[in-house]
DNA sequence: GTTTTTACCTATCAAATCTATAGGTAAGAA
DNA sequence: TTCTTACCTATAGATTTGATAGGTAAAAAC
């Protein structure tokens, strides 16, 4: 399985927020009960999204999280990268793993890597705003 | 991760099958050795396998494990599909899985369902033969 | 300035999965 | 009968997944 819950998670609530389009901000608490998502685990995700940037987040009443960039700008690809850290297929592909004693004489390891490419052009290639639209 | 230890060693071992050519039986010892596999652990591997009808297996001196068909009839899919239950990307998607309750309005499930089918095709297109020219 | 609302942080935990290990049984050749 | 092999069941440590618990800090409302 390359994507958890995690990932998933936050493709959903990205989603969302495009859904509702820009400028409020949302609570957490919102997201989480309208997608039936554990809210403090979606604390997690959320934070992880806020450090990386790919949301503004305000504390206080009013406050919340909102996207900071159109629905265009988010890759399905990036999102994925962020929450799962990485999407390879293998683990001796995954960048910072061991490296595979075998990596020098391994038949497969070139079919891992143009899968992993395929893999990572084909979710690069699909946007928040895609997923809006619905059909993809 | 869609693809384990398990699925790995499987397609190494079906390679190394290959390489020897048909017609020995190889003993699965020899063969967890040459790999650098427990052997144990093998065990459980190679049963799936001749279970599937991958493989032949015979007992006794001189016995041990060979491939029944040729190499190029064995697809890598085929082999991680056996040895992994399956190679979907989420758990959505996996057959047999508890239906996700979401399926009806997920606006991802179409996406995750195009990214299957092109890894499906992919490893389905991929066969031991080909493993062994190497360059894949 | 106190209270309320929100994000943020750390630690823990149950369950599942992964990666084996252990020890035995059965089949078949020498 | 013995040796070699496959086959079967059970267990176990390590890691990951999917959360839960409880607190701290920031910012707005009062």
């Amino acid at each position: 399985m390359i994507v958890s819950t995690k990932g998933r998670y936050a493709l959903r609530v990205m989603v969302s927020f495009a859904q509702r389009g820009g400028g409020d901000y949302i609570p957490l608490k919102e997201i989480a009960e309208q997608e039936g998502i554990s809210q403090k685990y979606l604390e997690s995700i959320m934070a992880t999204l806020s450090k990386a940037g790919f949301v503004d987040a305000v504390h206080g009443k009013g406050g919340g999280y909102r996207l900071n960039r159109s629905p265009e700008s988010y890759t399905v690809g990036s999102i994925l990268k962020l929450t799962e850290g990485g999407i390879s297929a293998v683990s001796c592909t995954t960048q910072g793993a061991a490296a595979c004693s075998r990596t020098q004489c391994c038949q497969a390891k070139p079919m891992w890597d143009r899968l992993d490419k395929m893999i990572d052009d084909f979710l690069e290639g699909i946007t928040i705003a895609d997923l809006l639209k619905d059909g993809q």
